[in-house]
DNA sequence: CGGTATCCGCTGCGATACTG
DNA sequence: CAGTATCGCAGCGGATACCG
């Protein structure tokens, strides 16, 4: 697993298990600025990940089963859906419930941890079909430009 | 790059550029979740990257330098970061400008669209500060847990 | 200073097969 | 149904060298 093990680096600064994987700069960063930089960090690990978004956004209304969860994110694998539920469980977003029914049918739904990013994501899907086009057409534009034009390079 | 040449696979559903890469369910979606869906996965496959997070919320005070750039997002790699600000200049998140001088000097900046995301990733990172250490205690709970019991596995 | 070019190890992810 | 196990490859990110 991932959060299992973690190596030091050298010069890093180990006051909270979240920090040793960053060097600390006294001069330029303030303790505080520091610990909140890290805390993005860490939590951007954790949900700056697609698939992590989607399910936050699937999960929203109550909890569902596995086979569900699958069709609603098409085109998401068996396997990356279970390895992706298991960070989200172990990271505390969503719980895991197994009914030992014939056959066995597994639900899953969001902690409160979870409902208390759902509204971030929610923010996230507004801003999306609000500037998706945007994004589109500036792809296009660049393009076009690279096609043309060769690249600014920075020289005198 | 990434965005040219997008191949369409058997059972797509070509209506818009951005979808091709998605099958249609008419059965299950409606068009309009099937826009929505959509339009959140292309953005998030624009922004949900750890790098590209960290980048808008060090750009959300103004222009900076490169080198400034790779000393804030302490870790980072040239080539992650050039990398990196390339997309998002090519998503119209970031403006890209050569001053023609010597040494070359190079600035980027948060473009309108860069901007408006930046209040999303506001709430990110006070979330992060507020939620931090439940993930954290979430995590050694859960690791100590998978060391001692079994995994609950959905049998009868 | 701000890149590009190249090599390269690791792993993330898909595909496939199997199971309680 | 909801997984686990295994293989195999592409691609990402790091390290290094070089350039305008």
């Amino acid at each position: 697993m991932k959060g299992t093990g973690i190596p030091r680096k050298e010069g890093t600064f180990p006051i909270y298990r979240y920090l040793v994987d960053t060097k600390c700069d006294a001069g330029n960063w303030s303790v505080d600025a520091y610990l909140r930089g890290c805390a993005s960090r860490t939590v951007l690990e954790a949900l700056a990940n697609k698939w992590t978004c989607l399910l936050i956004d699937a999960l929203r209304h109550g909890p569902l089963r596995f086979g569900v969860l699958r069709r609603k994110l098409d085109g998401i694998t068996q396997k990356s859906l279970t390895q992706t539920l298991r960070v989200m469980e172990r990271d505390g977003i969503v719980i895991r419930t197994v009914y030992p029914t014939i056959p066995p049918r597994v639900e899953y739904e969001l902690s409160d941890l979870g409902r208390s990013v759902a509204g971030l994501m929610e923010g996230v899907k507004r801003w999306s079909e609000e500037h998706v086009d945007e994004i589109l057409t500036a792809r296009e534009a660049y393009d076009l430009r690279a096609q043309e034009e060769p690249r600014p390079v920075p020289v005198a």
